[in-house]
RNA sequence: GGACGGUUAGCUCAGUUGGUAGAGCAUCCCCUUGACGUGGGGAGGGUCAGAGGUUCGAAUCCUCUAUCGUCCACCA
């Protein structure tokens, strides 16, 4: 055997070290800057007649740093832009990040709790320049965080959700939806978060099962119907009982009202049918609270009943003469207990039973929601109005729609579609069931309401108006409303002139966790089909979970998330994380990430290295042999290698990377290594008269793979790359992310 | 309560138009002054959750059951 090493680069010496090398490549590529379709138009690394491509990265909330769910999403984003840019196309992969309103809010509202500060002590102003000083830090760190993922991003686009041009856009959808009169204010119950102080979502809630008691009693010993609750303490604001309308028990009821003097408070019950009364469940009669009950304020509104507030915002009872003092300012647990005494004391109870209940808590701060009527901000989904201009297929200019009907035209007319397909349904089924969604939220941090008040007079404006007296309204909105412009707000809308709009909109591609379908993708279908007459994107792609070792889903709060995906990155490598998290892990499948797997792919770095410089060390000092050159028994083996690159592109087109990554991975290892590398170092020991074919097969066979891995393992292959003799590379003498996709 | 997903080798998982079961890790054996010990070669290990059906043929399609999980709804 003949060592040749004096001409080969003296890294290929060493066993490849991601820790060293991984940097300088992300360094070169940042310096080259051809992440920016601009520059790789300018450099004529373009095909402009090939349709664009653009996607934007779901913006990580500024809430600290970024899990293996990010890593995932830079990787499966990254693959795909990367496989797009060598095609030739113009691509943009747009980053930014997410002020996330109540989430980073309520961070900071812990971070200075344990400073001994409060926020209401604090102020406004002082309160959120805090606030803004956490997200800043955020940001940075997470855009180091996808940095060192190896994400071909174009930094120069980014955007945050509440910077200039994004709060201008979110003033011009607020605007145009309230000159539509699809923003309404209204008086419902909605979900209060008596710790946090704010309404939430009905998405913002997470329900846990506990045992709570249901207690089955009368008013008074006068009045004729049985009800069962596991909320006594509001029953002093019930003024209805409500059976279903066929209930033979109770049917004579119906209609009529009894007075009551139920703890110590003057009730007056009326007896309502309402089918939405189950007759299986406790007494078959429901005490109406439409003060404190979603469903019972939706039976206050059909049957005209009063709303009786009984719960105040601090979760404790009203301080209303119509209650009795010893009641009054007492927190609900407490009224409770106190309210059953009286019950039992005057021999009213008929039954106390434990029950299994679930318990609506807020996400953010764990408290049990009141449900409380509050004038609230809401987008109504059902009402009809005028469609300004449409490109949507089915809608035409001028047709009279809801949002809810655009929301599932595009869907179920596939302008959209899903993969897996699955989640079409999941989406059809969310929408169909959507209700007013409320926007506004009592909180600081965020999208201050562009609705400002004088003396009853109501102004909705981009800018604010001008004159004295003009009031804001505090509130601010959910974070979702500036996240669902994301895909066009990033390209210069409102000004639909902005080259990038023109350019890049409506995206090829929104890639996510399924987790957020209903949030984030539902939202952003809404708001673009209104406000643009146009689908945001071709294809959801939505990706699964990444579960701990152990099967669980990540969380801050359990405090099982695994490792930092930059440790994992110093430790492995990013291509070997990238490798770890694509590898059989289709779309919507969530994947256990285990240390041992990422290992595994680092090895396959090492083994990538020495095939290189082993074909480097056979041909070194000679030209590139070509593909013409290949004879004999070798003309198989390359036609074998055809048909497995034919394959892989064929997944990759199809989004199928889990399947192309593994195929690249095992024919690279246990093919071309084991297998044609082996018979060819005999052929070229043996100075074997077929030995230059062999050659013509290594090195074509390599080019070819060091392309068609680079989505996926981007560093390796660019730094291997520039280490290849550039006559080589024949006209490719450039950056491996612009070199042509080999097909 | 509704919907969806999983159940394949000890572990983690591939297997997309139905055609003789695959990978990584782990285990065991052998080799190795060799491009690579972050290596190479080899072996053991699965009635593809169970039952039934369609088919010449089913891990794959259909029905049911079990089981785990996710989401949604309800919870007076």
């Amino acid at each position: 055997m003949i060592e040749n090493t004096a001409n080969i680069p003296p890294e290929f010496l060493e066993p490849y070290k991601p820790s060293t090398y991984e940097p300088e490549i992300r360094s070169r590529w940042i310096d080259s800057d051809y992440a920016n379709p601009d520059t790789c138009e300018k450099a004529g690394v373009v095909d402009s007649s090939l349709p664009a491509f653009s996607m934007v990265l779901p913006p990580p909330n500024v809430t600290g740093s970024l899990h293996t769910g990010h890593a995932l999403t830079c990787t499966i984003e990254d693959v795909m832009t990367r496989h797009v840019r060598m095609q030739g196309r113009r691509t943009l992969w747009l980053p930014g990040t997410d002020h996330a309103a109540i989430a980073t809010q309520s961070k900071v509202e812990k971070i200075i709790e344990k400073e001994g500060l409060k926020k209401s002590e604090m102020g406004r102003e002082a309160f959120l320049a805090r606030v803004h000083e956490f997200a800043t830090n955020s940001h940075d760190t997470i855009v180091s965080q996808v940095r060192a993922m190896g994400a071909s991003v174009d930094w120069s686009r980014e955007a945050y959700t509440l910077d200039d041009a994004r709060s201008l856009a979110v003033r011009t959808a607020f605007k145009t939806m309230y000159d539509d009169g699809l923003i309404i204010r209204g008086y419902r119950v909605i979900n209060w978060d008596a710790k946090g102080q704010t309404t939430i979502s009905d998405d913002e809630l997470v329900y846990e099962d506990r045992k709570g008691m249901l207690y089955t009693f009368r008013y008074s010993h006068e009045f004729p119907i049985p009800i069962s609750t596991t909320r006594p303490e509001t029953k002093i604001g019930d003024c209805a009982v409500a059976v279903h309308p066929s209930d033979e028990r109770y049917k004579q009821y119906i209609g009529q009202t009894f007075k009551a003097r139920f703890c110590d408070t003057d009730l007056e019950i009326r007896v309502i049918a309402d089918i939405a009364v189950d007759p299986e469940f406790g007494t078959g009669a429901l005490g109406v609270t439409p003060a404190h009950s979603i469903i019972d304020w939706q039976m206050s509104q059909t049957h005209n009943l009063p709303i009786i507030p009984v719960i105040n915002e601090y979760a404790k009872i009203c301080d209303d003469e119509r209650y009795p003092e010893y009641l009054r300012g007492k927190k609900v647990l407490d009224a409770r207990e106190m309210v059953v005494e009286w019950i039992r004391e005057q021999g009213l109870m008929i039954e106390e039973k434990e029950v299994d209940q679930s318990v609506a808590t807020a996400e953010r701060t764990g408290a049990i929601i009141e449900p409380l009527p509050k004038l609230q901000w809401f987008i109504d989904v059902n009402k009809p109005f005028s469609m300004r201009h449409s490109n949507i297929t089915g809608i035409s200019t001028g047709d009279t729609v809801t949002l809810k009907d655009l929301m599932l035209a595009v869907v179920t007319t596939n302008q959209i579609n899903f993969l897996p397909e699955r989640f079409a349904e999941s989406y059809t089924k969310w929408i169909e069931n959507l209700r007013p969604w409320c926007i506004s939220r009592q909180i600081w941090f965020g999208h201050r309401i562009p609705v400002w008040t004088r003396d009853g007079e109501e102004f909705c404006g981009v800018d604010a108006p001008t004159g004295d007296g003009w009031e804001q309204d505090p509130d601010s909105l959910d974070t979702w409303f500036s996240s669902g412009l994301w895909t066009f707000s990033t390209l210069g809308w409102p000004n639909t002139d902005a080259i990038d709009f023109k350019t890049f909109h409506p995206t090829s591609i929104i890639e996510t966790g399924y987790d957020i379908l209903p949030f984030w993708v539902a939202r952003m279908i809404l708001m673009s089909t209104y406000l643009l007459g146009e689908i945001p994107f071709k294809t959801v792609y939505l990706h699964g979970m990444v579960l701990t070792a152990d099967g669980k889903k990540m969380s801050k709060s359990l405090g099982n998330a695994a490792k930092d995906p930059v440790e994992l990155i110093e430790t492995y490598g990013a291509d070997a994380l990238r490798m770890a998290l694509i590898v059989a892990n289709g779309p919507g499948q969530s994947i256990k990430l285990g240390e041992e797997k990422i290992k595994a792919y680092s090895k396959f770095s090492n083994k990538l290295w020495n095939i290189t410089r082993f074909v480097l060390e056979q041909t070194s000092g000679e030209p590139l042999y070509s593909v013409d050159q290949i004879s004999g028994s070798d003309i198989a083996t390359w036609s074998e290698f055809k048909e497995i690159q034919n394959q892989i592109n064929t997944e990759m087109n199809k989004y199928q990377y889990h399947l192309a990554s593994e195929k690249l991975y095992h024919y690279i290892w246990h093919t071309y290594a084991d297998t044609v590398i082996e018979d060819v170092k005999k052929r070229i020991q043996s100075n074997d008269t077929t030995a230059g074919s062999g050659k013509a097969l290594l090195q074509n066979i390599l080019i070819t793979n060091i392309k068609l891995l680079h989505p996926f393992m981007p560093h390796i292959t660019e730094y291997t790359w520039g280490l290849l003799p550039a006559e080589w590379k024949i006209d490719e003498n450039k950056l491996l992310m612009v070199c042509k996709w080999p097909t």
